[in-house]
DNA sequence: AGCTGTACTAACCTTTTTGTAAGTATGGAA
DNA sequence: TTCCATACTTACAAAAAGGTTAGTACAGCT
């Protein structure tokens, strides 16, 4: 899938944050799943209406192979799978509620330079 | 600089912390200025050797629009510059710790689904 | 036989992000 | 006069991310 890089830095942690959580959509869809205990495609579709669902299943299955989230198929036809947030992709919810509180304070002071 | 465009879907402040501090190098940056106190460009090109003079320079004019990052140009021949992080960016390092405790607590238990 | 609903794939395209390489400006030192 | 150091700019290219559209599969219902 990846072709062997070799990367020249020491491992960061940021950057493996970045690289599990990073982009448009993953925060977001972890966020809704952290809220929700278990929800299915079409419902997360509904809950984030604009993503596309190309983008929402590549990130659920990005999501599911990093083990953030843990996808479960109900073998039924039509087809059911349940989408539900792991252990680890709960630690997530911390780290949304600081890049909330950076939003709001960001916003509530103005925008005097210093 | 952007053309206006509008957006359907309520202001998110997941999206707007995203909008401040996404991409490859932000955070990088305001960890180095958050440790430093002062850093010149050359300074932080040491530090973060990886990252392209143009990236650098660009997202810092970023920081410093979006007020996370204050410069000061002392009017010098060269050329002397420095850059300090804003109260507005001090608040990333509550957001970064966050990141880096995300990062080891995912590191440190395994790969296991559940 | 044809339609339904759900989850997903695949091919293709557009936009955004990141990178490379070269050039600009400045005043003082050599 | 030429070169130096520093902080940029600019034009272009490559890569990554995101989006659109049209499919596929399947068992049951009509």
């Amino acid at each position: 899938m990846e072709k062997e890089k070799i990367y020249v830095t020491a491992r960061c942690p940021i950057r493996t944050t970045l690289e599990l959580i990073g982009g448009k959509w993953k925060l977001i869809i972890l966020q809704q799943l952290i809220m929700n205990s278990e929800l299915r495609l079409f419902e997360l579709k509904e809950l984030i209406p604009d993503i596309s669902e190309k983008m929402l299943i590549q990130e659920l299955k990005t999501l599911a192979i990093s083990g953030l989230v843990h996808r479960k198929n109900y073998g039924e036809v039509p087809p059911r799978v349940g989408y539900r947030i792991t252990k680890k992709g709960a630690e997530a919810e911390s780290l949304i509620k600081e890049m909330v509180k950076f939003a709001r304070n960001y916003e509530e002071i103005g925008h005097e330079p210093m």
